[in-house]
DNA sequence: ATTGATGTAAATCTTTAGATTGAGAAAATC
DNA sequence: GATTTTCTCAATCTAAAGATTTACATCAAT
């Protein structure tokens, strides 16, 4: 079934000692798997990453000293292609997202069956991102959520619109912290010519200054990037 | 099986008109589903989910006169719950993604089995997302990947950390366009006293204006605000 | 008690930014 | 062919921004 011979190293961070045997019963019943450890300790479990470079952690989310969403960060920051799934007692939207947004391959929870459990770690370890479909609706939820307020500035009318290419050419570089020299440098043009444009750039996005249109483009849309209104 | 009784009325989009009839003759097999119309046009089709508030719109998404992106989010902000269920002939991560976050339930490609478009349409008018794994692991691939450049940046030293609570405050009016007056109004004080602020946070920041000190504070997660990089 | 950080303010000066007017050349549109 | 946009540039002027120095009061920490 499985196109990889090699156990994969499993690793497990829960700070409940008991849930923690049970997962682990549970797993050793599939000879696929090697538990390289488990902790529950979410320090001691990137210690333990950065030991046995297990293919997969199974991370619980409230563990005491440290968060962790935060362990998850820091065993990403790390690149070692570590896959984390999250086991998770609570099915909250924000946790959810933020866990996903952090880089976790997966999302279960503890009331779900061992042989959902072992179907996610089979996911995820084909390289494959598994979140359950109620839990999926919640990721999804809130991110079309974390996205309406800003589509909803974006229906009133764009004045990016009214801008000529050179006049976009000219935002663009003021987005980027240049003053006039500088713009002037980069387009091979005078300084001069950059007051006209930034002069008519400020008419057309009704600004007073380069702040302003910077923000204004920021927050509109320009160069193809857009603020998303999402908590860190 | 499903928790209602009457039909579900659903709208198709496609510019193949071949294709159309296809699925209009899948679709109708299934006896809960209503095709309350079929157009190859997109502006077309917006008024007949104005006209018939279908519970589904069924949309392809390369159409020719109008981006079928832009359809949903003009469907999306009639807020008349309709689900949009994207049929699309590309896989691309850019397309799943921009599709989803403009507020589409599910993405299922033209290549996939009748079954699985009408357990899509199910899962859909059950309030559910639809996201089929490879489409889903694509959109989680890109989704995660828009948020590792900043993580990163935030790995490196945060100057905004040095800035007394004060110069938090002017700084936070500075990003919202205000000028030397009117952070002094804001503040009740003196705008040679503002000018110190700015300039001592100048000094920590390392940039040379006000316009730079607003993109290294929006560029490093001031305000509780994080910009995403995300193509719109 | 002294030190250090913070917040306040003024004075002065240089530089940059921004507003306005006018104007020529090329390209697109009609 | 005439007209309109667009891009270019200059000159001039006012306003604002930014740099620098000095100074004083407060508060927290040593």
């Amino acid at each position: 079934m499985r196109e990889f011979k090699k156990k994969a190293r499993i690793l497990l961070v829960d700070d409940n000692a008991e849930h923690l045997r049970g997962i682990k019963e549970l797993i050793s019943l599939e000879t696929n798997y090697d538990i390289v450890g488990t902790t529950t300790s979410a320090n001691i479990g990137i210690n333990l990453v950065k030991k046995y470079h297990p293919e997969v952690v199974i991370m619980d989310i409230n563990l005491p000293e440290k968060d962790g969403l935060q362990a998850i960060q820091e065993i990403e920051k790390l690149e070692l292609g570590t896959k984390v799934l999250v086991l998770s007692g609570y099915d909250d939207s924000d946790l959810i997202f933020r866990a996903m947004k952090l880089g976790a391959r997966g999302y279960i929870l503890k009331t779900m069956s061992s042989a959902q459990l072992v179907y996610a770690i089979d996911e995820i370890l084909a390289g494959k991102f598994y979140l359950p479909a109620a839990l999926s609706s919640r990721f999804f939820d809130y991110f079309q959520q974390s996205f309406k307020a800003e589509s909803a500035s974006s229906s009133e009318e764009n004045l990016l619109t009214y801008l000529t290419s050179r006049e976009e050419e000219v935002l663009e570089l003021l987005t980027q912290g240049n003053n006039y020299k500088g713009i002037a440098g980069k387009l091979f043009i005078s300084e001069t010519t950059v007051k006209t444009h930034v002069n008519n750039i400020f008419q057309k996005l009704q600004v007073n200054d380069r702040t302003q249109a910077v923000l204004y483009a920021l927050n509109n849309g320009f160069g193809r990037k857009v603020r998303a209104k999402i908590s860190a």
